[in-house]
DNA sequence: TGTACATCAGTGAACGCGCGTTCACTGATGTAC
DNA sequence: TGTACATCAGTGAACGCGCGTTCACTGATGTAC
């Protein structure tokens, strides 16, 4: 093979994810924008400048753990869009697969929302980007559903992006809710459900 | 009486309107986890040590900074919610109400946009706390309209916890264009407009 | 009204500290023959 | 397979700088008589 990973790179690429892992539980209690590149490099355990083998910069770093947080979620979302069902088993399942999702990477779902309108431009801005993507391809698969046969492709679009708020919302409630009792977790749950369930009966009257 | 306001504290009083202006400003390209203490006085023209009589700490400064930018605006919500009309006709006035506000108040829109999910405990929670308070004020004014005869308290409050969410998206969709030409500006008009039309579509069906 | 004292918003020097970035380096890994 | 050289991830010392906080202070404003 002319691209054999060898130890060095392998190597290389712990050291970088050890970074991004660093910065990334630093971020639960500050922002990006105050986050210290030396911070980051004391925590993996590495000297500050091995900083810059990886990273122009922390906002560099952002930008990779946006990526990280959310390119993989593309297929994901596609796997739910396709589901076979009716709008409200449709909605369940979001909701489960968001609760899951926050309960299994906080840490990143966190980061998301903080840094979606937070003070550093590159990474708003690859966020903005992943989330356009995501209401592109929600409204594709809308599309392909009998819920908005006849619309116009403008307003698919607005119910794709409005879809997607409301994840970013609903992960959001269920990340406050991360350290409560079940209970409280059962509440989100509902809740969260009820305005999807509300959104898709106005989607189902939309054209009357 | 024997509460003048002196000269003495009318002259403090515009030193700590000066330091939360010089705040604002600097937050347009920062996060308030990152901003320091020298750099606001220095924007004011003050020594640092200036700064503590007027605020514990920069987060300090930011809880005063969510009083000034959330708690005037109970009132004109009452007022907009109090307004006869129908759905549509309501609709349109609050997002030409977030609109010239948008306008009016950039830097205190962003302020707030930023922190809701910013680094700063105290801080996220008086944002919290006041999105809370207008859920509820909204909630209450909904009880008295036609729309929502017969529903659920609780129902109700998940509708209004929807607009309040939709309000501040749509701010937050004006303050992105709020540099674009006019037809931009037009563009976020007509998409909040439908949103909030879905979701008041979906109202008008809760209960079928 | 005039005087003597109290208050307190803002000053300026000083402190120790951690920051981001530079630089020449080391030594393990990779490659060419 | 063995050897000689190249690469490059990570090092460690050094730099100038701005940070938050302390302290004793000054002098205009406020108050009591």
């Amino acid at each position: 093979m002319s691209h054999t990973f060898g130890v060095r790179q392998a190597q290389k690429q712990r050291t970088r994810q050890a970074l991004m892992d660093a910065a990334l539980a630093l971020l639960e209690e500050q922002s990006l924008s105050s986050l210290g590149l030396r911070e980051v490099t004391r925590a993996v355990g590495v000297a500050p400048t091995a900083f810059y083998r990886h990273f122009r910069s922390t906002a560099d770093l952002g930008v990779a753990l946006v990526e990280e947080a959310l390119g993989s979620l593309h297929p994901v979302l596609g796997d739910l869009m396709a589901a076979v069902g009716d709008s409200d088993e449709l909605i369940q399942r979001a909701i489960e697969l968001i609760a899951r999702h926050v309960d299994a990477y906080p840490a990143h779902v966190r980061f998301i929302a903080r840094e979606r309108h937070g003070g550093v431009q590159p990474v708003r801005e690859a966020i903005q980007g992943q989330l356009t993507r995501f209401a592109v391809e929600v409204c594709d698969d809308l599309a392909k559903r009998p819920e908005t046969a006849g619309w116009s492709d403008d307003d698919r679009l607005m119910l794709a992006g409005l879809y997607v708020d409301q994840m970013l919302v609903t992960a959001s409630l269920f990340l406050e809710a991360h350290d409560d009792p079940e209970a409280a977790r059962e509440r989100v749950t509902r809740l969260a459900g009820r305005r999807m369930r509300l959104i898709s009966i106005g989607c189902r009257h939309w054209l009357d």
